[in-house]
DNA sequence: GTGACTTTGTACGTACGACGAAGAAATACA
DNA sequence: TGTATTTCTTCGTCGTACGTACAAAGTCAC
């Protein structure tokens, strides 16, 4: 049991390791910074901290870029995070996809594979092309397997806090067998961190998107099926069975159409890329004999067609009910929705603030934002490789070592 | 923002603190514990154990309790925490009453006052009133106010994280120009911690109740309104504004009855104390002209008395509605139902199970426990001790200083 | 310009706390 | 009874942060 305290013990170099990781943190969020206002702000003394960023400097993480401006006396030395030090891998597993992508140390892309796969039905088929997908990227670019932090997997499946490897077996039974973590690791001898799919999508959105700065964000996934993350205290939150977030099969509409879980009118029924196009097709009338796309739909919601705008606006409606609740039940600071219908923006906003303020709490509405996502489809995989960041970031000793010659 | 990174740089000072922080808390759950094992748990070395185990001997918190059986060597010397070394003061403003409790370190009660009072209307009489209650509790045990660590508030309002002592000015008004922390911190000269009701009974239920060992429990508070507090890793979470938790006003029947939150068939409107008597009373007919009391209801039911039963069931299934969304959304490991009414135990358990399994997927029911608080009326009170004393475990330096002769 | 003052960053000695080796006391076991 | 084991303390060592002193590089008033 945690109760929150601190676990670890802490010696000398237990120490120096806390502050370190505090200065790393301090500069790679800052960008740039000098020796004194990092002494000021931290409180701790000038030599300390000339010492801890002559080693952080040594082991290449950061340098130095020149000087600032005068406050008064000697100009600063400023100090700059490295972004390009060490890479990352993010590895996205859709339902039928499989997507990965190589960072730097700022979440931005460097290269990005993608290929089509059946993830639910053939595990041992989709950890083969996650291979070879890998090293296309590490080949593309390049990059040594020495300059990799570690891999983050996004999985389309709740993960289990204490096996995050291993797939729900109600979700996805044909992955009962592997241990998702466990296999890329020893393939590529790497740290690998596994995480929910949704849960991803939110910490991507808390460290590069609508919630920078942040601390309690809700993370809305719209697609296939309805998922949801939350970040508490900058984390991600897993729940105790790994299975918070799941917001698809809130009941929404007791009347609503039968789901497969047993209820009737979940918000995946109701909401679901699947009913949605569906109902478009409806409305569209008899001319189209086939579903549009989600493309096709937030396209014609652009130009103003009435079935298309129809489709939002109860889309809006609906996930207002289950956003209301989260509202009073979370009070997050930001709720961000994402997925490919999200692009509609305003047009999906606008219903859906009207639906939550129908139903939340003013005291928890007040102060909430709804946003949607403006990181585009790369979001999870993105969010992948964050989660390997994030821990690195805490932990200097997760980054591979490689001296770096004094005089660079 | 913290992004869950330490925030604090560590000197030697503070590396000693943190140790010594974390033995006091291993001292404190064990109960009892040698000096070895502690060593071999923490991964401290012999000499430092015994330092700080000194240290913390000799500011009266743990003392030596005899010895222990050997492990094929010398006895151990068994470490105990002494419970007694301070008090801690719990006060409950209801809505309609005051509580003010004493405590040891162990979360029990030495004394207890308890008055009636209009705490919504009348802000300064009811803090009078707890200066007043307050004393009497102290002078009953002749506790000196040195030995005291600090107070814990439960206010029946959410209150914000950056402004702990402010009610909100929504639910009451009358308490717009008072500041509560201020106010006793400056009436009492001690440390003051306020927090929700619904809040602070998760908090008891996690340290003293169903909870014990657990970091991720839900609490519901059955009462006039119908409240909830989440621990989230060992702390309570208030969300970005605290108003997390706020179940009272989720809608669980879209045609169920108007309440004053704007919305139809709110959990409140359909379970709260008011409306749960106003049915029991028609459905016990015409014989009788008042509504019963929550402990007639309660009886009634243990008694079984159908319009009783049937009073609680519906409790049981409209609950489980509201249940079953928070299963699904935090998974939390155990959800504890506390207020007045949930002494009725099983009768009000079975159908909200029942309710629950038709309406959360299973993946989020299988691990979760619900079940009734254990912990009587006091539960509240004594989570608002339980903020102070969780603070006081993981920073001694809230512990007053009080030195003991080394030959004790 | 010149000089006084500020700010930045480094060098060196000090202090504090954890560690490790050594040892004494107490106990189990053969 | 002797040997090994366990517990706990003592004392010297070591690593890290701190504070002072200092050099370098500025600003600002005149």
């Amino acid at each position: 049991m945690r109760m929150g305290t601190v676990e670890t013990t802490v010696d000398a170099a237990g120490m120096r390791a806390q502050n370190s990781s505090l200065l790393l943190n301090m500069i790679w969020r800052e960008r740039q910074i000098s020796r004194a206002e990092i002494a000021r702000r931290t409180e701790l003394s000038p030599s300390t901290v000339s010492a801890i960023v002559a080693d952080l400097e040594h082991s290449g993480l950061v340098r130095s870029i020149g000087a600032g401006v005068s406050r008064g006396g000697r100009r600063p030395t400023l100090i700059g995070f490295c972004d390009d030090a060490y890479s990352i891998l993010g590895v996205e597993l859709g339902a039928t996809h499989v997507t990965v992508i190589l960072t730097d140390l700022r979440g931005r892309v460097r290269v990005q594979r993608h290929a089509a796969q059946a993830v639910r039905d053939d595990p041992k088929g989709t950890l083969q092309k996650v291979k070879e997908l890998v090293h296309e990227c590490l080949e593309a670019e390049r990059v040594p397997r020495r300059s990799v932090v570690g891999m983050g997997v996004a999985v389309p499946s709740p993960v289990h806090p204490s096996a995050p490897g291993r797939l729900s077996p109600l979700i996805v039974p044909a992955w009962k067998d592997y241990d998702v973590q466990d296999w890329l690791k020893s393939a590529f001898g790497m740290p690998v961190f596994v995480d929910n799919d949704a849960n991803l999508g939110a910490l991507s959105e808390c460290y590069w998107g609508a919630g920078i700065g942040g601390e309690d964000l809700t993370y809305i996934k719209l697609a296939t099926g309805i998922g949801s993350g939350f970040i508490i205290h900058g984390d991600v939150y897993r729940g105790s069975g790994g299975t918070a977030g799941e917001i698809g099969h809130i009941a929404v509409d007791p009347s609503g159409p039968q789901c497969v879980c047993g209820l009737r009118g979940c918000l995946v029924t109701l909401i679901g890329t699947g009913p949605l196009l569906e109902r478009a097709r409806e409305l569209m009338g008899t001319k189209s004999r086939r579903s549009p796309t989600v493309k096709e739909l937030v396209e014609g919601a652009r130009s103003g067609e009435p079935a298309a705008r129809q489709v939002i606006d109860s889309l809006g409606h609906y996930l207002g009910i289950a956003v209301a609740g989260l509202l009073n039940l979370l009070n997050p600071a930001i709720v961000v929705l994402g997925g490919e219908i999200s692009s509609v923006g305003d047009l999906l906003l606008d219903p859906l603030r009207a639906s939550v303020r129908k139903r939340a709490l003013s005291t928890s509405m007040a102060e909430t934002r709804i946003v949607t996502s403006a990181l585009g489809d790369r979001a999870i995989a993105v969010g992948a490789a964050t989660l390997v960041l994030q821990a690195a970031l805490r932990n200097r000793s997760l980054f591979p070592i490689q001296h770096v010659g004094k005089t660079a």
